[in-house]
DNA sequence: GAGTTGACGAGACCGTAAGTCTCGATAGAG
DNA sequence: CTCTATCGAGACTTACGGTCTCGTCAACTC
């Protein structure tokens, strides 16, 4: 009841808060610095010392507010690419589908995300956690995907006994086999084929 | 994976072997253990010390014979699956790509191969060495079923101008995704329904 | 302004696991 | 019998994720 001046919505808040605040330019240090090793070092693994010392930083300031490397790593990446999938809408299945494809091979060409992801993925390999976050991260492109679909099915563009699971699993598997293994290229052209392979059109 | 002394043909070779010989005891006994701690804990890491111990052997026994742990578990997995891989042929192009489907998808399935991949592929994450290793273990694989492929093509049941390395990798990247992330299953309905979209048969 | 509180940089410390080194014992070749 | 390479055992080194401590410093309260 003692403090008419406090920060508002905090009416269960015992004491808001006292001491010294968080550091912003620390955090953003911290995630830049997190961000830059990632791309730097493609796939090789980042240490918890080597992002602390480019950040100038202490480890326990990371640790005050990550709870892992891995959390440290997926922030600066979500922080760094859009957490928004846009769902294209080009009047036609073909074209929606197209350009769903193509931008999911494209993100894995556009530096720093690409290498970023390959770290994040070895980090995953080992790290439980980080696999679940990962999976999350990666739930609103596949959710996009199968909207897609599922609008081209409605009109009668897609038969409506296609799975469409197995159809979205078609893409993101391709994806990140090639992405992962670098044999063959994630360019437009493999783009067109993949659509035209899932929609039964031979080019 | 490592026999260099061969005692006949060796013209060349100053000394032939003089010494104790290796024990074969030996060598089955570390793949043995290696093949049942790789089954047991599922995905989670096999240590250098805990398979050594398993298979009452020292560190450095194991180490005289193999390079690094994740060879051992890559000689442990394939001592134990075929090296061969029959090509199907039920006379179709389709009978034949489901045939090779679902073996691969079945491959997933019976231990111990299954927990042993996912373990291999955890540590080929953080050892190019062993994922090179792991790479050529796949691509016979890869290879058969291009060969199907490319047959059902030459005798005019599948277009000219399909991309037969995009099919390959739909399946193969389909087959990892699922069976990495788990969140679909990859039984014979999955590898009915791959099929027929592949072949652009609406079922 | 004084005092309290919590963030900060620095770095010692711990646990774990891969890989190396050493040692005494042992077994086959000559 | 001797020479040499393998064996089991385990100490040792290195690397890294994560924790703990310490002295300092900034923000908020009284």
């Amino acid at each position: 009841m003692a403090d008419p001046a406090g920060p508002p919505a905090s009416p269960q808040g015992p004491r808001p808060h006292t001491g010294r605040q968080r550091n912003e330019a620390t955090r953003r240090a911290i995630l830049d610095a997190a961000l830059r090793l990632i791309a730097d070092a493609d796939g090789a693994p980042v240490t918890v010392d080597t992002i602390a010392r480019e950040a100038g930083v202490g480890k326990q300031t990371l640790y005050r507010w990550w709870p892992s490397k891995g959390t440290v790593l997926l922030d600066a990446l979500t922080d760094h690419a859009e957490r928004e999938v846009p769902a294209p809408d080009t009047g036609s299945l073909h074209g929606d589908l197209r350009a769903v494809v193509g931008a999911v091979f494209e993100s894995a060409r556009t530096p720093p995300t690409a290498p970023a992801l390959r770290t994040l993925v070895r980090e995953a390999a080992r790290d439980p956690q980080l696999a679940d976050l990962l999976r999350e991260f990666t739930q609103a492109r596949r959710a996009v995907l199968r909207e897609v679909l599922a609008r081209g099915q409605e009109r009668g563009d897609l038969a409506a006994d296609r799975d469409l699971d197995l159809m979205v699993d078609q893409v993101y598997g391709v994806f990140w086999y090639r992405f992962l293994l670098g044999h063959a290229p994630l360019d437009g052209a493999a783009a067109d084929r993949l659509t035209d392979s899932l929609l039964g059109e031979a080019s």
